[in-house]
DNA sequence: GCAAAAGTGTTCTTCTTACACCCATGG
DNA sequence: CCATGGGTGTAAGAAGAACACTTTTGC
């Protein structure tokens, strides 16, 4: 898994002061991208970004709408001197307005005909050869995240996980698989970092793993074996305002949760 | 995970009989390659590969040494028209005439400086750029491999795991993710039936988990729970020849093995 | 006061681990 | 005959699954 720098922490995410979005922005630009981004990035390799959030009980991908065309996953280009992991980094910062987001490589797409139906009209340029794409998925937290379409789109919003429109490609594929390896992740590592605020309730947490995995789990199980983990902290507060009964309010231990991230867990849900 | 065909068997990989080795020979081949190897090769993706073999109770890896240079993993590129998968399983076939081989990418390594100390004496060429490498591990039966150097090399040989010698590049760090992927997908795959004998004793498979788990196993539990499995067959015979008490033999019910690769198994070792 | 959610422990079952004795074979 | 490896089962412990009653709150 990759972090941007060694804590998990993410002092730089709270609002959007400061933050640069490093896109093109007129239609000179966007020609430059589409006939000379060839100078400032590798041909035939994509890196897919498979961005989950959760809000409403519901995990949410952040998507975006080509401009007059279907939607997709929001993704970018390597530049010739940066990392592939670099490239989701600066893919994930230039949608979301996010840094230091949990950020996981999970497979690499790379059938021939993965870009069924790719426009040709701009027959000759870079942009319109085969690709290779990277896939990685970020767990980011929903509320921290300014959506931000990138050139080639009009609208970057969240969509529910399972009412996801028909996408461009095999993106469907891609987010698909990202949402196995989502599950398979959850077996050996903590989440919720990144996905719940500060201080959440049992339950929120409960309801996170419930709808990763989109199955039921027994509420007293379920927090025998979170607790048993160890990398929470229970608070003396209760969650006020809502109906019925006030439940606990709970914290990460950051230090246990990151080594726990790092160790890995055994746990099978 | 990969396989050629839909079946695990493997009919085409006795002998050598019929394979046709699609490498290159000749200096003239070598001097197309470099110089115009772009024509048929996606520039800056390639494909390497961890081969495990298993012989003599020791894990075993093809390793390629490079004309007055170091060792080397096998690897290759991806042609304008063939998949990345495909990539791999060509590769596999020239260096080992093996097909219908266990197959399985696990990451792709995209740092700008993993090739560290690659050499510039052709600096123009395709070849002397950056490399963002895909990497596949495969498992296959020892005795049946037939290796075969690539048009850079001057060997293709059989290296212990555990006695590796200094790899070019990042190809260590390859190396031992693949060896990782490979124990984490012992918890969740059978594993055997392309790197044992059709017909193999209970502590020969015991000795092949023992050696990519690099751990002692207890002999009475390791039986329970691979018979607990269900894709054993117990035959008859014995295993006769060997020193002290004759052990039965087994051989792997195809259908089950299969089905157990695709659906998954729940254990840890 | 009632519906809906939250706090909390125990039992049963299952899986995992640890462990020992007898048997066959080659030298 | 003995050293070595192979065949086999059981008992204890750990982990997971199933499960119920009481409390709090808003309406």
């Amino acid at each position: 898994m990759i972090f941007q720098d060694s804590s998990i922490d993410c002092p730089n995410n709270s609002a959007n002061g400061g933050i640069r979005f490093e896109i093109f922005m007129d239609s000179k630009e966007l020609k430059d991208f589409i006939f000379h981004g060839d100078k400032v990035f590798l041909p035939h390799v994509s890196v897919d970004c498979v961005i989950f959030g959760f809000h409403d009980n519901e995990l949410k991908v952040l998507l975006l709408k080509w401009k007059e065309g279907p939607w997709c996953l929001p993704g970018g280009f390597v530049k010739y001197d940066e990392s592939v992991d670099d490239s989701a980094i600066r893919v994930l910062h230039e949608r979301t307005g996010l840094r230091n987001i949990f950020l996981q490589q999970f497979h690499t797409f790379g059938h021939p005909t993965r870009e069924k139906g790719k426009k040709t009209t701009h027959a000759k340029s870079w942009i319109s050869k085969r690709f290779i794409s990277i896939g990685y998925y970020a767990l980011v937290e929903f509320s921290k995240v300014n959506p931000h379409p990138d050139m080639l789109s009009t609208e970057c919003k969240w969509w529910d996980v399972l009412k996801v429109p028909t996408l461009i490609y095999d993106h469907k594929q891609i987010m698909n698989r990202a949402l196995e390896a989502v599950r398979l992740d959850l077996n050996d590592h903590p989440v919720g970092y990144n996905l719940l605020p500060e201080k959440f309730t049992m339950p929120e947490l409960q309801c996170l793993y419930e709808t990763i995995l989109n199955e039921k789990l027994d509420r007293r199980n379920f927090q025998k074996r979170i607790l048993a983990m160890d990398f929470l902290v229970k608070l003396k507060e209760r969650k006020i305002g809502g109906a019925h009964k006030a439940p606990f309010l709970y914290r990460f231990d950051k230090k246990k949760y990151s080594h726990a991230l790092k160790q890995g867990l055994k746990s099978n849900w």
